[in-house]
DNA sequence: GGTTGACTTGTTATTCTGTAACATGGGAAG
DNA sequence: CTTCCCATGTTACAGAATAACAAGTCAACC
């Protein structure tokens, strides 16, 4: 069983060399599929996400950005994100007013993230159920569920084990 | 049937006054048990939110004190919305950046909300069942939810009737 | 009564986050 | 070659939030 196809997996050591490298790939054939494309200020952008399990914000991205002689503005990395988001290439969370690259680009999904507030790494989780249920408790109140943000903030079970109460 | 006990009420014509003016009664109330104080700028932060069954951006309740003659520094709206979301009495809504007043204050809650996004009313739902599932979601990875954030944006039931699709 | 100390309100200034509007340049389509 | 779309870049601004400090209120205490 491929490291990659525990959604969780983020929390756990894996090969994260691998991860990163799954990662580009299926965004190379989602994109492909879309008919859109890996501009070097997107991929850079996409990399950047990919470097580690946690968000970042748009400007420490930036940052990166410019860096590897990128534009500097703000306009240049919100671009890059929003087209990433829109692809299903990454995730914002809301919580945070930061970005994650996707954990598994492959198919389209809402994720539910699971954030731990110790090690700040970030992991997407089964959300059917999740948000089958929210959806079952607006229907009783004549609400049409369109989207919705579910972000859970806590604690992984390294840094629960770790004692980082 | 009280109007007020309908979780999400907020969606339907109801005696708006009379809501309004039970919040403040629990605000004051819950205060109390708490030893805490509704100052003059908290008290009118909180009938501002209570006007409607919307969020409002900061930056537009500090206009309103503004003009009821407390200060327009941010500060002063930022503090009473920080005490008034610790004491229960309103809430944060991540996706807006915006502050809602409590609906229910009466007991501790840890909500949901629905949020519509034709009439941008806001209700909260039976939280419940959502959190056990998504607590138990985050089980099966070895994670511990402590807080978490679950807002759905949608059409309210008179909105959709309404056609506003 | 006077003093201390906690708390509340107020101000100035700054940081962080996000967008509007416009200029340029590189392809692909014609 | 020209046209047009799109991506990138810029300047400038808007919106959200906090840090740091000044001053007033009020009850507790001496
Ligand atoms: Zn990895
Ligand atoms: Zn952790
Ligand atoms: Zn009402
Ligand atoms: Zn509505």
């Amino acid at each position: 069983m491929a490291q990659g196809n525990d959604p969780a997996h983020a929390f756990a050591p894996h090969d994260h060399a691998a991860c990163q490298a799954r990662g580009l790939d299926e965004a190379e054939a989602r994109l492909a599929r879309q008919g859109a494309k890996l501009t070097p200020v997107r991929r850079r952008t996409l990399e950047i996400l990919l470097e580690a399990h946690r968000a970042m914000g748009a400007y420490e991205v930036l940052d990166r950005l410019a860096e590897d002689g990128f534009g500097k503005q703000p306009p240049v990395v919100y671009r890059a994100l929003e087209f990433l988001v829109q692809h299903g290439l990454a995730h914002r969370l809301q919580r945070l007013n930061a970005f994650a690259a996707c954990a598994h680009p492959g198919h389209e999904h809402a994720p539910v993230f699971l954030i731990c507030r110790s090690c700040n790494r970030v992991a997407e989780t089964e959300a059917a159920p999740v948000r089958d249920r929210l959806s079952k408790a607006a229907q009783a109140h004549d609400f049409t569920v369109e989207r919705a943000t579910i972000e859970a903030v806590g604690l992984c079970g390294t840094c629960a084990e770790a004692g980082r109460a």
